[in-house]
RNA sequence: GCCGAGAUGGCGGAAUUGGCAGACGCGCCGGUCUCAAAAACCGGUAUUGGAAACAAUGUGAGGGUUCGAGUCCCUCUCUCGGCACCA
């Protein structure tokens, strides 16, 4: 036949004209308005979002990563018959953009919004189903005014409050710094060794929701469990005791927090933090003390730093006086690892029972007593505390119990002598969202000298972010703000006097805690939302990196949780979270690191799309790995799946030859000429359907790499199926016909199956064979039973003790007799059976596998 | 340090959740076409032994449960993410 030296032509050499192709089916979507997503529109809503980038001027891989994997997810969807509503938008506010002003002159705003219009394009040219509508930028006031005015509705009524909290200060460049911008505990750009400095700042009262945040985790069934993990670690509640030890020779006493009440008679000192009271106190008498404490404020305020820093303290000379045996004293400790804002800043240290207090006390020559033991009996402790269960020992009125109820009976005597409380504590802090930066939205507070601090007034919101400073090279903008009087100048609002407004700028979490929201209601513009983000929340599913598995979506949980409470949604259960599902998708790796400028291994998507198209690229980081796993670049794999495309486009043009040339030969002579067809057209059929089967399930539970390995798979058979049609006739003219509808049908649904991921080659080749509509919106693949149901006969694989020794086909539903009679044939089962003793069972599963277990 | 993940051929990964390990792709080897090369197409490819049939071994390391373990349990190593001011 001709027709197979036609294919081996195909488009020689070269790829198929992706550019043209791509371009062209763009614009078909842009001329129908394809993803402009209606709320009134038929099928069940789906709401898609990827975490909306930083726009930081390029796109990077990892963005592409997250929004093709967002978009073949909206993309199946539509064809489901869903009504999908997939935006875009710009987390336009943050640190970037005045680091870029003070290394190139540039003002962030400037700066900013030339990398928006530059990456937006790069996204455009990705060909994601997003309706652009309603994109919107964080740093536009028209986004951050409706935050001012909830903040500013949470501060009247104290959800907002004021406090002061430790900060990474800069000596030398005499500003705050970020975290990320401390490296070894010395300023990133000054190498000034850091300071910890207390400043005001405002927070918001998440631990008002923790019980709420944590129970409702409970509900997420669509959340990787880690995730939820984390979170409940995070909230970290757990149930203790404050209790008061009264310092000897003094009035007053210690308050501690322990969730180990059982271990009190195991306590041998006490440690407070460098910021709690009683190392303030002891710092001024004792200069040694004082010294300590200004060395504990050199440390950097991340956890991290504290947590990994060589435990020291140092010992104040007060004391301690046990609760249930006044002749015991504790020394109390300023210790540089107790965190000053959990529980009360201060514990008891019980060294045979908690690791870190063993250290200390091995450290510091403590004494160390056991009080639960595994079996009840007295025993030294070694190098590590026995955290577990067991009975109490050493105890006083304890000894015998289980620790589980001491715990309690602890509290409970403490209790009657007025020196304890039963307390639930979290882990979780009141979120700090002062930052001491210009680009960011303003703080709606003003400050009066007679009034004191209030919200700003809502008829003078938005308080907008002034773009008139100047930006300067080497100069940081932090303190913009506050030396710009025409932004901190103004009236108070009670008393009309002059007052100053706040000028620090909000935490960019905020804006990224409700802009799910603001997609649904992008256009309002007299209120935060209005009732269309009551049709599209919540959101269906959440596509994002795991980077952001606790805060921000800890942040964005609470902050719509604010908002029902504030009244934009009913206090029904549908609108109790705001994301139902979530995705965390892996990094892009590159010669087995991450991919960043320092390292040097960056690759570059719009180089990558110039040179191979969009859905190559597509393509390729959809194929490469499961989406929550890290992704290996390589450009090896980028040829392969470019390839494969081209194979994709001939392969069109092939089967609907291969089509003509059959009914063309039914038309000529009846056909019915040779009929060596036994049996090909069932099991094509039936591989393209088991393998559509598969695809669909792995579609369903989001293992989307599966998807194109299956198309493939698919392509690979029709073409089998296509040379076999080419080498001989059909036995009848019904077989003929059948056997071009296959070609037919198996191509469509290839292309249906690969729709979501590369959208534009596909809508070309559906357009070109005639299917009719977009591919776009065509229906999803079903898989047809009957086609599945077909197979006559299974293979059951032979097993004698676990080891495979053959195989054997027998009828579809056979029994294990049949089976059994038949494996017991095979000669490598009868030689090896015959080498050991009876059988003495025989484990059979159906159409599976039959394993003999036999002695030796 | 704490919390959460991960480790499967030369490489990326698959394995319908305890039932034939290595689907699909890359790479490599051989072939077709070509003066030649590239491209394309066809075939092979876990390791070891063997000409082959076949056998043994094999899912980071070490133990365990099971007729049967990549999958479940325990211990360990390494890599990655987060740790409250990067986003």
């Amino acid at each position: 036949m001709q027709f197979a030296r036609r294919r081996r032509r195909g488009i020689i050499g070269g790829m198929y004209p992706f550019a043209e192709v791509e371009s062209r089916a763009q614009e078909r979507w842009r001329e129908r308005g394809a993803f402009a997503a209606e709320e009134k529109a038929a099928g069940e809503k789906f709401y898609c979002l990827s975490m909306f980038p930083y726009p930081s001027g390029r796109l990077h891989m990892g963005h592409v990563r997250n929004y093709t994997i967002g978009d073949m997810i909206s993309r199946h969807r539509r064809m489901l018959g869903c009504n999908v509503l997939q935006p875009m938008g710009w987390d336009a506010f943050g640190l970037p953009a005045e680091n870029a002003a003070m290394e190139n002159n540039v003002h962030p705003a400037e700066w900013t919004r030339n990398n928006i219009s530059e990456m937006r394009a790069q996204l455009m040219r990705l060909g994601l189903a997003v309706d652009w509508r309603r994109e919107l930028a964080t740093c536009d006031s028209s986004y951050y005014r409706w935050e001012q005015l909830l903040i500013a509705r949470l501060f009247s009524r104290g959800l907002v409050y004021k406090k002061t909290a430790v900060v990474n200060w800069d000596p030398a460049d005499k500003t705050v710094l970020a975290n990320e911008q401390v490296v070894d505990g010395k300023g990133w750009r000054s190498g000034a060794d850091i300071e910890r400095r207390s400043v005001p700042m405002y927070f918001m009262k998440i631990t008002a929701y923790a019980e709420e945040l944590l129970a409702d985790l409970d509900s997420l069934s669509g959340w990787p469990s880690s995730v939820l993990t984390m979170q409940r670690n995070w909230i970290g509640r757990s149930e203790g005791a404050r209790i008061k030890l009264p310092l000897a020779g003094r009035g007053d006493s210690l308050e501690v927090f322990t969730t180990r009440p059982d271990t009190i008679f195991g306590a041998t000192f006490c440690a407070v933090a460098p910021e709690h009271p009683l190392a303030a106190e002891c710092a001024k008498k004792d200069s040694r003390a004082a010294q300590f404490v200004a060395d504990c404020g050199r440390l950097a305020v991340s956890e991290e730093a504290i947590k990994t820093v060589e435990k020291k303290g140092y010992d104040t000379g007060l004391r301690a006086v046990h609760p249930f045996d006044s002749s015991r004293l504790l020394p109390v400790y300023v210790a540089n690892f107790i965190l000053a804002q959990y529980g009360s800043g201060a514990i008891y240290g019980c060294p045979a029972h908690d690791q870190r207090d063993l250290e200390f006390a091995r450290a510091n020559g403590l004494d160390v007593v056991a009080v639960v033991s595994p079996d009840g009996k007295n025993y030294e402790v070694g190098e590590k505390a026995h955290l577990g269960a067991g009975v109490m020992i050493n105890s006083g009125f304890l000894n015998g119990m289980e620790n589980e109820k001491a715990k309690s009976a602890a509290v409970d005597a403490l209790e009657k002598k007025g020196l304890a409380s039963r307390e639930t504590q979290y882990r979780l802090r009141d979120w700090g969202i002062s930052r001491q930066r210009y680009w960011g939205c303003p703080i709606p507070v003003v400050h009066c000298e007679k009034c004191g601090d209030m919200a700003a007034a809502e008829k003078d919101l938005p308080v907008t972010l002034p773009e008139t400073v100047r930006a300067e090279a080497g100069k940081p903008l932090s303190a913009a703000l506050a030396a710009d009087e025409s932004f901190f100048r103004c009236a108070c609002p009670k008393c009309g006097g002059a007052a100053r407004r706040e000028t620090d700028t909000m935490d960019t979490f905020v804006e990224s805690s409700w802009y799910f929201a603001r997609f649904a209601s992008h256009d309002c513009n007299d209120a935060m939302v209005d009732s269309r983000a009551r049709e599209w929340m919540p959101v269906d599913q959440y596509v994002g990196g795991v980077e952001h598995a606790v805060l921000h979506l800890l942040y964005a949980r609470f902050f719509h949780k604010l908002m029902r409470d504030a009244g934009m949604y009913p206090k029904e259960a549908r609108y109790a979270e705001p994301f139902s599902r979530l995705l965390c998708q892996g990094m892009v790796l590159k010669d087995g690191g991450k991919m960043s400028k320092s390292r040097g291994n960056t690759v570059d998507p719009q180089e990558l799309i110039e040179r191979y198209g969009a859905d190559t690229a597509r393509l390729f980081i959809l194929f490469a790995a499961p989406p929550e796993q890290a992704l290996e670049w390589s450009d090896e794999g980028v040829r392969g799946c470019s390839r494969f495309l081209s194979r994709l486009w001939s392969a069109g043009e092939e089967f609907s030859q291969m089509r003509k040339t059959i009914l063309d030969d039914v038309r000529a002579d009846g056909n019915g000429n040779n009929g060596n067809d036994d049996g090909i057209l069932e099991s094509a059929r039936r591989e393209i359907h088991q393998t559509l089967a598969k695809a669909d399930y792995d579609m369903n539970r989001l293992r989307l790499n599966n998807i194109p390995s299956a198309a493939m798979k698919m392509l690979n058979a029709m073409q089998e199926f296509s040379a076999q049609c080419a080498r001989g006739g059909f036995a009848s003219a019904e077989k003929a016909k059948a056997a071009a509808a296959l070609l037919d049908e198996g191509f469509g649904i290839v292309l249906r199956l690969l729709a979501p991921a590369v959208p534009h080659i596909c809508e070309a080749l559906w357009e070109k064979l005639g299917f009719g509509g977009t591919v776009a919106d065509a229906p999803w693949p079903r898989a047809d039973e009957f086609a599945l149901a077909q197979k006559q006969t299974a293979d059951v694989v032979v097993q004698v003790n676990g080891k495979k020794r053959g195989q054997v086909t027998v009828a579809a539903g056979a029994d294990e007799q049949t089976v059994r009679a038949a494996a017991e044939e095979l000669p490598a089962v009868s030689r090896d059976l015959s080498s050991r003793a009876a059988v003495r069972k025989v484990i059979f599963v159906p159409g599976r596998i039959i394993n003999f277990v036999a002695g030796d």
